[in-house]
DNA sequence: CCTCGATGTAAACGCTGGTTACATCCCCCG
DNA sequence: CGGGGGATGTAACCAGCGTTTACATCGAGG
């Protein structure tokens, strides 16, 4: 069960770590564990002792990217002094994040590489959906609440920020994609209708 | 320049529908060229007769399924007698396409295979999005008209349509997913927030 | 009828990548 | 200090794919 440190110091976080960057810097479909091995230094068929195959490396992978994305959420609600605001704000970064580092943000949002077993990773996405509800109800409550059925709106919520993300990210905005300096301008003013349509009336 | 028939009879456009057929069974990055000609009832060598290369083929691929998901939309647009309720009724049967033949939206909606030059493509997508604002148009007017900016609101809904789609996609709905008889009732639900917050007040 | 180009075939090349069998190394325990 | 055993390296296998080349075939048009 050890991850201990034998040969190569931890080779298991070690092969995580280069997936990620890997996977960032190629996107998935490019990822092979050659490549995570090399990144590693280390050889072709080492990564097989800690992974059974590439979809258990993948999936690590997308585990140690969703950590990164939570913090930055977390960081976005934090930054954000008004509670009112923190749903916004939230959503404002997960569309920032998506465009930054769009392929790391295609890991994290694929179902494909998610373990429903690790109880690490339940727990996990437990706690985000709390902060995003809790970010949510807030900012109903600081518009006179009582729109729309909560339930509803807050998938609607979810729907427009990932709507917004990865239409950025798949390039439905204009031929040449939106600079990244509008990235920030449009979110805003896209969120901003999202406040006013679905927080209350 | 002839698409004639000589040997097969319009390879071509066989080849473009086994692809389709293929993309639609197995999702793009299971797509193989080689794999296409066998569904043709070729070589696999005589795909190179009428593609330049495996993306030239993806991407003709593309365009015959976006005019299927066009067909839809229009579809869905007719059935709707009610001019201000197309727009919903638009969006609804685009979530529904994306969840009945999921790899299928997924080919139309990458950028990567689309072909700029082709003006077909271009009208085309030209057509679809005149559909789209027209639509959203009506539905402003339809509810007494001035919120938000047009354009911020219809980009605030091309993405809450898309997002919603994708989330079912992903499988952001649910550990098992979203049974496919609640499809339609969700989106109904979600667009039907979005008509209450865009279209007007 | 016969040629010529368009169309399709067979075979091969080069490559990538997942995966496994076996040898090797080095820490840790006795 | 000397094994034992798990961690890693080495080498190879195998499958599939994209693409190219050389050759066969068919059908239109002179």
């Amino acid at each position: 069960m050890t991850t201990a440190a034998y040969h190569h110091g931890d080779l298991r976080a070690t092969l995580v770590d280069a997936a990620v960057e890997l996977v960032e810097a190629n996107g998935i479909d490019r990822f092979s564990v050659r490549e995570a091995a090399r990144g590693a230094g280390v050889s072709s068929a080492a990564p097989y002792r800690h992974f059974a195959d590439k979809a258990a490396l993948l999936t690590a992978a997308a585990g140690r990217a969703r950590a990164i994305f939570a913090a930055s959420q977390e960081q976005a609600a934090a930054d954000c002094a008004e509670p009112g605001d923190r749903f916004r704000a939230m959503g404002v970064a997960a569309v920032r994040f998506a465009v930054e580092r769009p392929h790391l943000f295609r890991l994290v949002s694929d179902r494909r590489w998610r373990d429903a077993e690790d109880p690490a990773t339940v727990e996990q996405e437990a706690r985000m959906r709390q902060a995003m509800q809790g970010a949510h109800r807030a900012a109903r409550e600081a518009r006179g609440g009582r729109g729309v059925d909560p339930a509803v709106a807050m998938l609607a919520a979810q729907a427009i920020v990932y709507g917004l993300a990865r239409m950025f990210l798949d390039g439905h905005l204009g031929d040449e994609g939106v600079p990244t300096e509008q990235v920030e301008d449009v979110a805003e003013a896209v969120l901003g209708v999202l406040g006013a349509g679905f927080l209350g009336r």
